[in-house]
DNA sequence: ATGAAAGCGCTAACAC
DNA sequence: GTGTTAGCGCTTTCAT
């Protein structure tokens, strides 16, 4: 069976195709009989429109990309599904794109060779500074996710990271806790995001009169849980002393969990632990982790309508939102 | 900056299009004098291709349809990325499309209203039937991921399920266990993976002359591993007789893991447990986890090639493969 | 080795 | 209300 066109359908119906095609939109000014008869027609062919014609006639695709690290690691796998969900009614289809946190490939999705394929894209930056992306200046509509680097130009919605990070770490102050550690930003090249969540932490520290104490930081060598277990491990081993350790994401603080654990510490009684983004397993690993709760919905209902915005010719200066985030007090602190 | 088109570039390097679609495209014939010029003319104007416009006349987007019920879940997480780095190679990018594991969703996936904008499709089904997905016949190129159902006329990979379930469960026995339950099937509406893992678990029991209990059989409310927590916990309270679970996947295993420290049991000592997937987290939980792990890169590689094929035009009978898997020893079991 | 021109399938402005 | 027609931007025979 070949392919059935528009204007097969005009032929076998008897009509244009232009008045396929209004049949097809649901244009109103379509006589009812027309309609039918034309039905019939789409019906008898098995008619399926072809979205490459509609594409190239209307300059747009329908599809966002979505850039960002890796979409095995949990928050982002958990993002993706808020962005799709919220696309779907939007009338967007998601196209992923994964980065592995290089800057050759962060920077190749703002220096795209290619265009049309796109009608926008959400990125969340790992490696790429500020400036780095300021001096790009993507041609695609663009709109930032995450708390690393947004110029001033371009949109970017996150939530309050040195907030959540001095909070949390409050919460633990409140409890009791003193030796208070952080675990999980990079051995070397400190990320955006480990910067300031690290600078909440130090400044609940400060606000309680704590001393920060740097040997008390523990740096990983990547983003999975394992980077955690070894680094924490080794640590722990050396005769680390703390009675809280501030994770810089759940991951880290799964891996804590087991190092500690597996150290003969018992959670929270020896050492309490937090964790961040409230990926769906903080609630069941054990003991459940206490950790920041991004309101993960609203960030990617959000950034489609400021994409939205901007595909639809919106061209003023960056908006930078704040989504709520909470504190999901569990276990583990 | 308005956009620049193919035609421009041919103007300004005083040629035609075709000459400008042949530097693009590296073709041989292209004298090296002419390249440079075009070239010249190509980083003068910034001319980007539209991709819409060559889609359209080569008839193929280019994009691939990653179909299956969740991206959250961590297998399929993992899977999306497995796909998206074989995917890359070939020239192909990974539209993702969650099915919620509804029957409308899976068959409006075959029953597309639409055509034009994938060249082809990677499909786990999760609810349809074999027939109820022969009865379809997709007119785009398509190739099933996993156990669920598979009509004859369709390609398919698949980890041999019933095998697995059967080696991971004769290591429990070998181990010494003998009241081994199964945790994580659907409490009504068996699906098809369930169902062969339950298969090769019974098979493994009757091996060893061990007579199957059903009251050792814990359904759980959803593919979560809160679901299982829940169930777990509900069971062990009425008094729940094993020394070993086997779990239909790992999150179901995590659950029952949790579910079995707060109940205050040990694992292994006095139950031992077993997850499937081999999801990265299960080596970080504690303990860590004895699991089924399929070989994710290969059956990725595999289905893509499949799918490759049929969209070259292959029209032989389904071609069903098996991948390798193995069973992963960790510290549950 | 390069150019000319006919599509690919659909949309939308404009005419009737 | 419905039909005509000119593109959308690129590829690709077929000439030259």
């Amino acid at each position: 069976m070949k392919r059935v066109r528009l204007q097969d359908v005009a032929d076998r119906a008897g009509v244009s195709m232009k008045t396929v095609s209004n049949v097809i939109h649901d244009y109103l000014h379509v006589s009812p009989q027309m309609r039918a008869r034309v039905q019939e027609a789409i019906d008898e062919l098995g008619y399926k429109p072809n979205l490459l014609g509609r594409q190239l006639a209307t300059g747009r695709s329908g599809l966002i990309r979505l850039a960002f690290v890796d979409i095995s690691l949990p928050y982002f796998a958990e993002l993706a599904r808020a962005v799709s969900i919220a696309a779907r009614p939007a009338g967007y289809r998601i196209l992923l794109e994964e980065t592995g946190a290089t800057y050759d490939t962060e920077r190749s999705l703002l220096q795209d060779t290619e265009s049309g394929l796109f009608d926008g894209m959400l990125f969340q930056p790992s490696v790429m500074t500020s400036a780095q992306i300021a001096a790009c200046r993507p041609d695609l509509p663009t709109v930032l996710l995450g708390e690393a680097a947004a110029p001033l130009t371009m949109d970017r919605v996150m939530i309050d990271n040195p907030a959540a990070a001095r909070e949390i770490t409050s919460h633990l102050i409140a409890s009791g806790r003193r030796r208070i550690g952080f675990v999980g930003h990079e051995e070397s090249g400190l990320s955006e995001t480990s910067r300031q969540r690290l600078a909440g932490y130090q400044q609940a520290l400060d606000d309680a009169g704590i001393q920060p104490d740097p040997s008390r930081l523990i740096a990983t060598k990547s983003y999975d849980a394992m980077g955690a277990v070894t680094a924490v491990t080794q640590r722990l081993e050396a005769g680390l002393d703390v009675d809280a350790l501030v994770c810089r994401d759940d991951l880290a603080a799964i891996g804590t969990l087991r190092a500690l654990n597996h150290t003969g510490l018992s959670v929270p009684d020896d050492v309490a632990v937090t964790g961040w983004d409230d990926i769906k397993l903080s609630a069941v690993t054990f003991p459940s982790l206490t950790t920041v709760s991004p309101d993960v919905p609203v960030l990617a209902t959000r950034a489609l309508t400021l994409l939205t915005e901007r595909i639809a010719g919106y061209d003023g200066m960056g908006r930078h939102e704040v989504v709520p985030h909470q504190i999901v007090v569990r276990e583990s602190a």
